[in-house]
DNA sequence: CGTGGGGTTGACAACCTTCAATAACTGTGG
DNA sequence: CCACAGTTATTGAAGGTTGTCAACCCCACG
């Protein structure tokens, strides 16, 4: 049950690309001695600031992050939230700039893959190279659905569709346990994330307490009726990808390396 | 001045790596001769349909198209606009099935790249393939943006915001003349794009059009004021990325291959 | 010349925000 | 153990932005 000391930190995520394709020792181990500089961050804090280069890619090994931006009136909008086995986007060291920060909504433990190290990885794994990059499209069809939340649903809708998707993805990487997860949020910070003022945010939770769906106190989120909330939500999780993926196209090289 | 027959079909696309690193000649004909199977689609049409299997990517030569959800009550949200040069996701031959459709707002005319022909393109050109890789960083910059359009904005700042990032990206590509672009879509189009209802964004033009800030007649786009419509919809362009890329961490053989 | 889609406008209602006040909770130091 | 401060949660009242419904106009097109 316990995992070896290198193995640890990258757990979470091996358990999310897993459910892509089968990941072999080889590329396990690869993909532990990849990160390096654990660091940890107190809620508030950044990992990643806006307008600044990415110096690598961070990978969530424990508590909670979300990308945000800043607005011109001070707000913040949430455009995004990182659970444990979450990357902060390989792709980010493409970029010259970030275009939105990261920071640590409750303890976070982080761990760093160096731009160099991201390479490296990507030029001698091409399988784990696939994997990785399914994750980035995962992230995006959820940044999408997160389009349709703020956009088309009332605030109860959103707040239950929130619950559910952080509720499955918590569920994948083994974070989930007698309908109840971790969820360190203030209701200002789930207003930030929902575009609702927290006063509206507290109304529906009293709402949805009363009505026997959720109870969400000192950051544990429990899901008393999850079909109903599901069904309430509008949540079909055909969008989070859980369900594997194509059968690749291989390069020759890969089609000797099948062994899980 | 006119590019070979075999190039027009990539040009706008090649224009756009172009701001991400040198594209050499090799490169550009190998991308021209990926993409096959020139397709036409009629306003409406789809593209790609949700929960079905993606055939390979295409690439928009010409046209607008959307990327959209349905939702349950009939309506839908767009949540991705696709202009001349844009690909339709590399990474959607990874997936199972996708997680939205995308259809033609305009006439489209769409080169298709076949999974396997997107295969052979990256393992065999890799600076390319870290300018395509680049490319889907900025589309999910690009819908991070949208949630905040979506979810903080007013409907003013909302449709200004749109009109200022399209303007921004068909630029880009080489299809702005005097401040006026091409942007077919009715307001009913607008509205599922922008989360407004189609009186509403009716409402905000009207306002726009008296101001002077804007006119859009016949699909046609006009900022009479750029740089009082930016600063009313608080738009700021270092989302899009058009500065360029990071120096890249570069595998030994590519460092042989920098012509331009 | 009729038909249908898109655009324009008005009246009214709804959802959500803002402002404001109070209560509950957390952690700290005396 | 209690007092205190700071943050978070809760609730009420009033107001604003936007949606809905409905009507009308215009234009393109067959």
């Amino acid at each position: 049950m316990p995992t070896t000391g290198s193995l640890a930190r990258p757990d979470r995520l091996l358990r999310k690309l897993g459910k892509f394709c089968p990941v072999s020792e080889a590329e396990k181990l690869a993909l532990a001695a990849s990160m390096s500089l654990d660091r940890r961050f107190h809620p508030g804090e950044n990992l990643v600031r806006e307008r600044k280069p990415s110096e690598g890619v961070f990978v969530i090994v424990n508590g909670f992050a979300c990308r945000y931006k800043l607005l011109p009136d001070g707000r913040r909008q949430i455009v995004g939230v990182l659970l444990p086995g979450d990357l902060c986007d390989l792709r980010a060291i493409l970029l010259k700039h970030m275009d939105h920060s990261i920071s640590a909504l409750s303890t976070v433990e982080a761990a760093m893959i160096t731009p160099d190290a991201v390479t490296e990885l990507l030029d001698e794994f091409p399988r784990l190279t696939r994997a990785l990059w399914w994750t980035t499209a995962v992230d995006d069809a959820i940044t999408r659905e997160w389009v349709v939340n703020v956009g088309y649903r009332t605030a109860f809708e959103r707040v239950a569709h929130l619950f559910c998707e952080i509720f499955w993805r918590l569920e994948a990487v083994g974070l989930v346990r007698d309908n109840q997860c971790r969820l360190p949020l203030t209701q200002t910070e789930l207003g930030d994330t929902l575009a609702l003022s927290s006063v509206h945010v507290n109304r529906t939770l009293m709402y949805m307490r009363r009505a026997n769906l959720v109870t969400l106190q000192r950051g544990q989120l429990e899901l008393l009726d999850r079909p109903a909330l599901e069904a309430a939500a509008g949540f079909d999780a055909h969008y989070l990808h859980l369900d594997g993926c194509n059968p690749p196209t291989l390069r020759p090289q890969q089609r000797l390396d099948n062994s899980g």
